[in-house]
RNA sequence: GCGGGUGUAGCUCAGUUGGUUAGAGCGUCGGUUUGUGGUACCGAAUGUCGCCAGUUCGAAUCUGGUCACCCGCCCCA
């Protein structure tokens, strides 16, 4: 019989036991940044209808770039982020909730494009959004920054600093209008100096779409900094200040590891302000592990009430596996998470030994039993050894006759036969 | 969808200008005192050499096709 195949399919991705203590080890402490912060954990299905994923009908070309399928006649597929759901649920939900409503969201999400190294089709991202009914304030796009800033300090000793690089879609939005770009101009502008860092020829590609001189007075603004376009229209003066504004919010919060990089753009399209990437700095050829920004208009498909977002997330699988995948981070800490292997000999021992497991777990230590009792002594502390337990506790005939245990310290060799009560005193000093 | 790369043991990989029974390290299992691990020593198991066809007396090796995976591009609503 042909065996079938062990690997998941590309693009999932499976961790073992220590890499997987670690992830934990890291959400857990984002988690409770966002928890201390008042946030608050939504946990919304995993699949959403069609018609909600995505406004286009052109079926064919979308189930390239999503999971979808049918059942009868329903048409449906897995997200592909937090923000589509959470505006259903949200504009579902109107009567229900206060706002502004603080929300974040930690669940798979899943992607149909061909997967590379920190692209997967099946990854975690911890979502943090703040909507509000009519409007917002820019304040709560600082209050998202400074959050997800403090969520990636929380790691930072696992995974090293970020830096927060802002852009606005304003800036441009304004640019093009005091530029007289028309709209198939700005859309294309708009994608090129997203990707100015990536091309070569930034200014000749966006001479064959806007011309030589806006070519050059786009180029400007990363020459000559954003501010050398002050005074000259309203609305870029506006978007301009809201950038200085929205950084010195920023520094007042405690946040110094924030710049302004206007080629900032985000793809998706439904942002309309402020907009930002977070960078590994230790890693930059890594791709944003975070990002996010302000879409005014998202839920309008949903409700008539005008629903307005700042949100951002973290892109856990691809900071953490990514970097896992690199031999980036130290596992070593996360390699001992058992105090006490207990080893049986003997059928005849094993209620003895189970009451001492419960003890020992009662009393808040790590304990684990090795249960094949017909295992050769040898076997039993060759697992002890290996799961890198700190104590191997020995129970067999002589041990259950005097009430004790024979306690090891696996790291020295000593030995000593104690009872319970001092063999939890023993282990718990660490 | 496009371009490039790689497919040999559970894993990482060797494998000479095509030549007999296919190799190493690590891991696994067994043994070197049946109540004592890490180190050391001895031994064992495991492969349709990704798949199909072709060239050849002979293919892991050369050619074509195909599939899978990796890297990059497109895309990222």
């Amino acid at each position: 019989m042909d065996l079938k195949p062990t690997k998941p399919l590309s693009g999932f991705i499976e961790l073992l036991p220590v890499q997987q203590r670690c992830f934990d080890y890291c959400t857990s402490r984002m988690m409770d940044v966002l928890r201390r912060s008042g946030y608050n954990r939504l946990d919304l299905p995993a699949i959403e209808r069609a018609e909600v994923l995505t406004d286009k009908d052109n079926w064919d070309e979308i189930e390239t770039q999503m999971f979808l399928f049918q059942k009868g006649d329903t048409k449906m597929g897995l997200r592909y982020d937090g923000t589509v759901g959470l505006s259903r649920y949200v504009a579902g939900h109107l009567n229900d909730l206060t706002f502004p409503l603080y929300t974040y969201q930690f669940a798979r999400n899943y992607r149909g494009e061909r997967p590379q190294r920190g692209r997967y089709r099946e990854f975690w991202q911890m979502d943090i959004d703040i909507l509000g009914l009519q409007s917002l304030s820019t304040n709560y796009d600082a209050e998202i920054v400074a959050t997800l800033s403090k969520m990636y300090e929380s790691i930072s000793d696992i995974v090293g600093n970020v830096i927060i690089k802002i852009g606005n879609r304003k800036f441009w939005n304004a640019m093009f209008e005091y530029l007289g770009l028309s709209e198939d101009q700005s859309r294309e502008a708009f994608v090129l100096i997203d990707k100015r860092d990536k091309i070569s020829g930034f200014v000749d590609a966006l001479t064959d779409v806007v011309g030589a001189q806006k070519a050059n007075e786009i180029e400007s603004v990363f020459q000559n900094g954003y501010r050398s376009f002050l005074n000259k229209t309203e609305s870029l003066d506006s978007s301009i200040s809201e950038m200085d504004e929205f950084i010195n919010l920023l520094n007042s919060m405690g946040i110094k590891n924030a710049e302004i990089d206007v080629s900032i753009m985000r793809g998706h399209s439904y942002y309309t302000g402020i907009v930002y990437e977070f960078f590994s700095v230790n890693y930059p050829e890594l791709p944003a592990v975070g990002g996010g920004g302000r879409y005014e208009n998202l839920a309008s498909k949903f409700s008539k009430t005008k629903i307005v977002g700042v949100g951002a997330s973290v892109g856990v699988s691809r900071l953490l596996v990514a970097l896992m995948e690199m031999a980036k981070i130290d596992l070593s800490r996360f390699e001992n998470p058992v105090d006490v292997a207990v080893l049986v000999m003997g059928d005849n021992n094993v209620a003895y030994a189970m009451n001492i497991v419960s003890q020992l777990r009662d009393a808040g230590i790590v304990a684990i039993p090795y249960l094949d009792t017909d295992k050769k002594f040898k076997n039993q502390i060759e697992y002890a050894d290996k799961i890198g337990a700190r104590f191997a506790a020995i129970i067999g005939d002589d041990e259950v006759s005097k009430n004790q245990v024979a306690l090891k310290n696996m790291e020295n060799g000593n030995q000593e036969t104690l009872s319970v009560a001092d063999a939890i005193k023993t282990i718990k000093v660490k």
